[in-house]
RNA sequence: GUGGCCGUGGUGUAGCGGUUAGCACUACGGAUUGUGAUUCCGUCAGCGAGGGUUCGAUUCCCUUCGGCCACCCCA
C-alpha cells in the first residue's frame, strides 16, 4: 500500500536521501574516523584482544534469546525482516556480543581455553534519532569468553581508561555496579515488584507501566515525585552473596590498584537481560551533551544458555559515533597525508603520470593534478590545488624541466623551490615523507 | 514509539503574501610572460518534497521527508 504506482512515480522525480537515522561517513569526518580505529586497534592488541567478524545479518531467534523477550531492543527496536527468497527470518544485528557467542560456539573456539576478541562494524536500532543516537550506529566490540575472575573485568574497564587516555580524553566519568547473580536479580527484582504493588497508588504512569516488565527502571525515575519511593525500596546490593560481593570486590580493588577512578553507581543497570554481576558505563561529557560512550559487564550465563559450555564471560561496546564527537570536541582536523601534488603543464602530461607512479613506486603519496572540466588550468589555479590539498611539496612539471630533463620540487611550507633529477626528489621526498606511509 | 521546536545556494544566515530572494564564507575564473598569501573584480549555486488556499506563495494551511530536543531506551 505505501508503493502505489502514483506514489512510485512521484518518488521516482524526488531525489533519493539516505534512511532515516542512517549517515554517509563524508571524506572530511574520514581522516578521525581512522585515527579512532587505528589507535583503538593498537589498545586492544596491547592487551591481547584478537580481531574477529561476524555476519550482520544474523536469525532472529539469536537476538531473543540472548537479549530476552521483553527488552526494549527486541520488543521494538530490531530490523527484523522474512527473507523474501528463503522465509528465514533474520535481524540486522542490533548488538554485537550476541553474534560473537554464537560463531565462537559453531567455530568451537573455546574448546582449547578462553579468548580474548574484538570486533567492530555497524550495529542497527529503529529508534528515534538524536544526536548521538542513530538508527545505523557502530561499535568497537569487546568480549573476553570463559574468564570467570574479576581480574578480566578489571582489565577491560583499565583498557577502555587508557583508550580514553590516548585519544585525549580527560572529562570521563567511570560508573560500576555489581547486579548480582540470576538468583540474587530475580529475588530483589520480586521484592521490588512486591514493594510497588504495596504502593500502587503512590506509582506514576510510567512505573505502573513498567511494573512488571522493567521494575528496575523505576528506580531511576527521573520523576522527583518517586525519589522517596524509590530511595526507600528494596536494594539490589542486600541480596548479593558471598561470591558476589567477592566478585565485585575483586573489580573494585584492581581498579584501584590500577589507579582508574570510579563510581559506584547501585541504580547502573543493562538494557539487556543476560548481564549479571559487574555491570560499568563510560560517560562522555561534550560542550553540550553528556552521554555513555561505552558501556559493558559481565554475561556468564550466555555462552552456555545459547548451546555452548559454559563459559563465563564479560565484554562490552564502545559508540564510535559518540566517541567521534568527542575527538570532533578536542582535535584539530589532521593534515593530509599528501607527499607530493603534481602541477604541469599540458605538453607535459604525460611525463607527470609516469614520474608519479615512479614515486609511488617508492612508497610515496603523490596526487596528480586534475581539473573539474576536463583541461588543466593555468599553473596559478594549479599551484592553488597543490596548497589546498595540504601536500607537503609541489612538482612542477613545465617546458623548462621537460627541456632539462629535471623537475621543479616546491616546498608548499616555506616556498623554497628547486631543480632536481628524479632521484634526489625521491630521496628528500623519502626523508621528510611520514613513517606510516 | 509519544510530545515539542525547526527546514532558504556546499556552509552560516536575511527576508515572510507580489523582491532581479539579500549578505558572508567557500568554490570557480581573472588582475601582462609558468607559481600558493592578502587585496580587488567577476561567475556558479538556494526557498527539502507533494498537495491546498489565493489573482499571486519562499512566506498561510495540510501531508510527507529530514534534523534537533524531551520522554522512552541506550552506544
Amino acid at each position: 500500500m505505501s508503493n502505489s504506482p502514483q506514489q512510485l512515480a512521484k518518488a521516482s522525480k524526488a531525489t533519493i536521501q539516505a534512511v532515516r537515522g542512517m549517515n554517509d561517513l563524508l571524506p572530511k569526518d574520514a581522516p578521525l574516523w581512522q585515527f579512532l580505529e587505528d589507535v583503538t586497534r593498537e589498545v586492544f592488541e596491547q592487551y591481547g584482544y584478537c580481531l574477529m567478524r561476524t555476519p550482520i545479518v544474523e536469525p532472529t531467534p539469536l537476538y531473543v534469546r540472548s537479549l530476552g523477550e521483553v527488552t526494549d531492543v527486541v520488543e521494538k527496536e530490531m530490523y527484523s525482516f522474512e527473507d523474501g527468497l528463503s522465509g528465514e527470518k533474520l535481524t540486522l544485528r542490533p548488538e554485537a556480543t550476541a553474534g560473537l557467542v554464537r560463531a565462537a560456539i559453531e567455530h568451537n573456539l573455546l574448546y582449547d581455553g578462553p579468548k580474548r576478541i574484538w570486533t567492530w562494524g555497524p550495529m542497527f536500532r529503529h529508534e528515534r534519532p538524536q544526536k548521538g543516537r542513530y538508527r545505523q550506529f557502530h561499535q568497537f566490540g569487546v568480549e573476553a569468553l570463559g574468564f570467570a575472575g574479576p581480574d578480566v573485568d578489571a582489565e577491560q574497564i583499565t583498557m577502555l581508561a587508557r583508550l580514553w587516555k590516548r585519544l585525549g580524553f580527560s572529562n570521563i566519568e567511570l560508573q560500576i555496579n555489581s547486579i548480582g547473580d540470576l538468583a540474587a536479580r530475580k529475588a530483589h527484582r520480586d521484592a521490588l515488584v512486591v514493594y510497588f504493588e504495596a504502593h500502587q497508588d503512590q506509582l506514576d504512569e510510567d512505573a505502573k507501566r513498567r511494573l512488571y516488565t522493567n521494575p528496575l527502571r523505576t528506580l531511576d525515575s527521573k520523576n522527583p515525585k518517586m525519589q522517596d519511593l524509590a530511595n526507600a525500596a528494596p536494594k539490589l546490593a542486600d541480596y548479593l552473596g558471598e561470591a558476589e560481593r567477592a566478585h565485585f570486590d575483586g573489580v573494585k580493588s584492581r581498579l584501584d590498584a590500577a589507579g582508574v577512578v570510579y563510581q559506584v553507581n547501585p541504580r547502573l543497570v543493562r538494557g539487556f537481560d543476560y548481564y549479571n554481576r559487574t555491570v560499568f558505563e563510560f560517560i562522555g561529557r561534550g560542550n553540550d551533551w553528556e552521554l555513555a560512550i561505552a558501556g559493558g559487564g559481565r554475561y556468564d550465563g550466555l555462552v552456555e544458555k545459547m548451546g555452548g559450555k559454559p563459559a563465563p564471560s564479560c565484554g562490552f561496546g564502545i559508540g564510535v559515533e559518540r566517541v567521534i564527537m568527542l575527538l570532533q570536541e578536542t582535535r584539530q582536523p589532521s593534515s593530509s597525508m599528501l607527499d607530493a601534488y603534481v602541477v604541469y603543464a599540458a605538453e607535459a602530461e604525460a611525463q607527470a603520470c609516469g614520474i608519479a607512479e615512479q614515486l609511488r613506486d617508492c612508497g610515496l603519496a603523490v596526487a596528480v593534478h586534475g581539473a573539474a572540466d576536463g583541461g588543466i588550468g593555468s599553473f596559478k589555479s594549479q599551484m592553488k590545488k597543490a596548497d589546498g590539498s595540504g601536500a607537503r611539496f609541489a612538482i612542477i612539471l613545465g617546458s623548462d624541466e621537460l627541456a632539462t630533463g629535471k623537475i621543479s620540487l616546491k616546498n608548499l611550507a616555506d616556498g623554497e623551490q628547486a631543480l632536481a633529477t628524479l632521484d634526489e626528489a625521491i630521496l628528500l621526498l623519502q626523508s621528510i615523507s611520514s613513517p606510516s606511509t
